[in-house]
RNA sequence: GGUGAGGUGGCCGAGAGGCUGAAGGCGCUCCCCUGCUAAGGGAGUAUAGGGUUUGUAGCCCUAUCGAGGGUUCGAAUCCCUCCCUCACCGCCA
């Protein structure tokens, strides 16, 4: 969410940088409410204030013992003007605030303009795609030829499209990888391990802004009653680990706050029907660790090159070629002023795929969420910034070491970091 | 699942329709006093929104006592729904 001062002041200006990113926004809606908004509000604290001091009034002379009902007949109308004013008032701020929680995050300059992911820039390359002297399966197929360690007719039967079974050494691999990329950003880049709920409640999602706007993209899960609060199973850690936040007033002192999670995550790929609808790629549930930052605002550039550089990590060390993608503004998250892409190399489909997203979201979470810290000495609390990455999609992960180790006897080599969660297992047999 | 007790400021804890944005205490900040330390005296100490303003200063207004509704001229206080916490019983990984 964007400050209110942006569409108070600067309205048009706030238009050309959002215009960047392929958002229009309704300059003229946005100016007549406010106008109405303030001249409504005036007119009800008004109203209110009135009300107030008459009440004052009311209760001294009652407790003098005076007659009362004079007094009573002035307040009158008052109150059916007030219940007027306040209906009106909530109208509007509704309004407004539906508008404004559908508007996403300003882009940082930094960010390159463009309409969609192919103008994305491409940062660095790292590592070289090996050479092959047959031709590489996809990781189905290498799974399937490892004792079925993939099975997605038995998630299919079990629930439905877009889940897997795993068995034997794939199902372990994927096991060490969430430990392995667990005890790195633990030990290795100062991380907090966290375990938290798999279920949110609708707060949570307006926070990290996955909703009002894109609650399609969700599992709902239905309440025991209809007044009892709605859940919804996370789509990422990031919702539950950056919502920890919400509503907090930290120590200057306490900054930075860094969080990893490893998580299952829930999404519906609603508009995303017939796309890599074979494999791993992408599913309805998928582990994935997590990183994220709480940082003051001056840091939080800084931070997103750290965070981004922690998954980088996991890539280097498991020795899986990728690269660097800075995100143009129009194919940028909703939150986000500035994201990296990583994406590794999958030489069955010959190109690089998404492994993690890294984003500086500024203090566009943490003003839905008021989550702030006091820098020391001041009085006013101030909006932290909040950080998240994918450090990294454990999944995708797995696809890309079954793809990239897959040797011409239809076994996988495991990377050498990864061994020692593999019980020393240096290769998967057929 | 059952029964009972509760949710008030950074924390503890009063208040049971008007004088309460909220007593008292603790903590914290500043000042005074004080060989050091300890003790003592005084002042201050929530958040959000709005108006005014050159101003993140000041002043004024509004809202907030778990959340949302309701009753009332007026609600922390009364009524309803929900959420959460604690205790005991049952059940369970």
């Amino acid at each position: 969410m964007l400050d209110a001062k942006h569409f108070r002041e600067g309205l048009d200006e706030t238009a050309i940088q959002l215009a960047r990113r392929g958002f229009t926004l309704d300059v003229e809606m946005l100016r007549s409410l406010e106008a109405q908004r303030k001249d409504v509000q005036v007119r009800t604290e008004t109203l209110q204030s009135e009300r107030n001091s008459r009440s004052k009034l009311i209760g001294q002379a009652k407790a003098k013992g005076e007659d009362i009902a004079p007094l009573l007949a002035e307040v009158g109308s008052l109150g059916d003007q007030l219940e007027a004013a306040k209906a009106e008032l909530q109208e509007i701020q509704q309004q407004l605030q539906a508008i404004i929680a559908g508007i996403p995050n300003i882009p940082d300059p930094a960010v390159p303009h463009g309409a969609d992911e192919t103008e994305n820039q491409e940062i660095l390359t790292w590592g070289t795609p090996r050479t092959f002297d047959f031709e590489p399966l996809d990781h189905v197929d290498v799974a399937t030829g490892l004792d079925k360690g993939l099975d997605f007719e038995q998630a299919a039967k079990l629930t439905g499209a877009r889940f897997v079974v795993m068995n034997g050494g794939v199902a372990r691999m994927h096991r060490a990888l969430t430990q392995f990329m667990l005890d790195l950003h633990t030990e290795q880049h100062g991380y907090r391990e966290t375990y938290v709920p798999y279920l949110v409640n609708h707060d949570s999602l307006f926070g990290t802004g996955q909703l009002p706007k894109f609650g399609k993209d969700l599992f709902h899960v239905e309440g025991e009653s209809q007044d009892a609060v709605a859940l919804s199973l996370i789509p990422t850690a990031e919702v539950p680990l950056t919502n920890l936040a919400r509503d907090e007033i930290f120590d200057e002192a306490e900054l930075p706050i860094k969080l990893t999670a490893h998580t299952p995550c829930f999404r519906s790929e609603a508009g995303s029907h017939g796309r890599d609808t074979r494999g791993l790629i992408r599913q309805h549930q998928f582990d994935k660790v997590e990183l994220v930052q709480l940082v003051k605002p001056e840091d939080s550039m800084d931070a997103l090159e750290a965070l981004t550089g922690h998954a980088e990590k996991v890539l280097q060390l498991l020795e899986l070629p990728y690269r660097k993608v800075l995100l143009c503004t129009g194919d940028m998250g909703f939150g986000a002023c500035k994201t990296y892409d990583l994406e590794v190399w999958l030489p069955a489909q010959k190109t690089y795929r998404e492994i993690s997203s890294c984003s500086n979201m500024g203090d566009f979470q943490a003003r839905r969420m008021q989550a702030r810290f006091r820098r020391k000495g001041a009085k006013k609390p101030e909006l932290l910034h909040t950080l998240n990455g994918s450090g990294l999609a454990v999944g995708r992960t797995l696809v890309a070491i079954l793809e990239n180790n897959q040797q011409a006897d239809g076994s996988v080599s495991v990377p050498k970091a990864l061994r020692p969660y593999m019980g020393g297992v240096e290769v998967l047999n057929p």
